[in-house]
DNA sequence: CCAGTTTTAGAGAGCCTTCTCTAATACGGG
DNA sequence: CCCGTATTAGAGAAGGCTCTCTAAAACTGG
């Protein structure tokens, strides 16, 4: 019932991956989308209504991708090898996807937030919460399979809730992982895979390291 | 002899870090450097060759601030508390210079080191290599309080480097400390006091697992 | 007070980008 | 076979940015 589509939003989002996987958002523009697809810039904005909307497709397409993966390996039955499995994931996703992980080194502002549809700006607040809501749980379930410290300490509704313990473990599966992974990403490189090992090794000890009672 | 300068270098780098810092790199540009300082464009274009002189120069200074400090850490007589120090100084330094920390979020890419003039990118390679530099003979000595442990493991040249260990001193002292500001930053928020505890309790968990033997 | 030098001041050319608009095109259903 | 629709195709207006160029201005040493 209507002529067959050449270039669709995916391929297009392909092309916009590709060049702000090596120049960095500014070099998203609507004219080199569509030079590097080869598809006249009319039909980039046949898909897309303007700049911002294709910015805020590509942002939530690279971070859902890299998010599935994420939230499966941190809902795994046991606490301490999905905590595990979280922080290597970031580092294989990257390894894997090396055009995405440049793309996430930037923030959405960078990708030009302010000016996105608000449909898109709905879908990156759900994501982001999904996402922290998974690792907070996460942590919640790692404190529980340990002794209770102070339960005089705080209104602990369900288990223990210590903002200082979850903090450590969003740092050791979510942060370092991810740092480690764009110190490489930034040099221009690729991602080597003894950082693998390294992640492991550092979530490993900053899991076990729980009480702070070694001030110095 | 001459007529005195209205608009000098220095003021026309606070201008475009203020840009910088709000807007992220592409916000600089020489128009909006000129309309921020209140001076012709014939002014800033008399101070700098062109926008990647001007750049560079933005990224130069910035790097510069932080270098000293965290420079001045690293060489602490005492290799312990040289590394908590250093840690301390990515947090300390990014809540005092909240516009400068925004700007250290990106990378030289960003500011177009691949146009800088020859001049800055030799300043860039060798500030980066001083402070590797000192990162790698902290690690040195870091290792070298500890027992030796396999003496037969690669050319040992001065004291023992294994490159894992390097690697686990630098994500304790500099990649920790700044993923955990950076992901503060890149919300839009400003860094938390708390951060400054948790990075010091982070690495010092890092500082202490040495030796990977516990595989899970 | 004058000559010399640095700096301000801003107009404008050339280029690139976003976005709009019109016409042509290719396919499927009846 | 033909109509309706989704899409391609690309020209072009409007605006911003980089950079150049000329002229005026302001200060200092003699």
């Amino acid at each position: 019932m209507a002529r067959p589509p050449r270039y669709d939003a995916a391929t297009l989002l392909d092309s916009a991956l590709d060049l702000a996987a090596s120049g960095g958002p500014a070099a998203v523009t609507m004219a080199a989308v569509a030079k590097s697809a080869g598809a006249p810039s009319g039909s980039v904005y046949h898909r897309f209504a303007d700049r911002p909307a294709l910015l805020s497709a590509l942002w939530l397409r690279t971070l859902a991708g890299f998010h599935t993966g994420l939230l499966a390996a941190l809902e795994g039955p046991e606490p301490r090898a999905a905590a595990l499995a979280a922080a290597r994931h970031t580092v294989e996703w990257s390894r894997a996807h090396p055009a995405e992980a440049r793309v996430l080194r930037y923030g959405p502002d960078d990708f030009g937030r302010a000016s996105w549809p608000p449909h898109a700006t709905r879908l990156l607040r759900e994501a982001n919460a999904r996402a922290f809501s998974a690792v907070d749980s996460l942590a919640r379930r790692l404190g529980a399979g340990e002794p209770a410290k102070s339960p005089a300490d705080g209104p602990a509704d369900g288990p223990a809730e210590d903002p200082a313990a979850v903090e450590r473990v969003r740092i050791a599966i979510v942060d370092l992982p991810y740092a480690l992974v764009q110190r490489h990403l930034r040099e221009g490189a690729t991602v080597p895979e003894h950082a693998l090992t390294a992640v492991e090794e550092c979530a490993a000890a900053l899991l076990c390291a729980k009480h702070p009672d070694r001030t110095e």
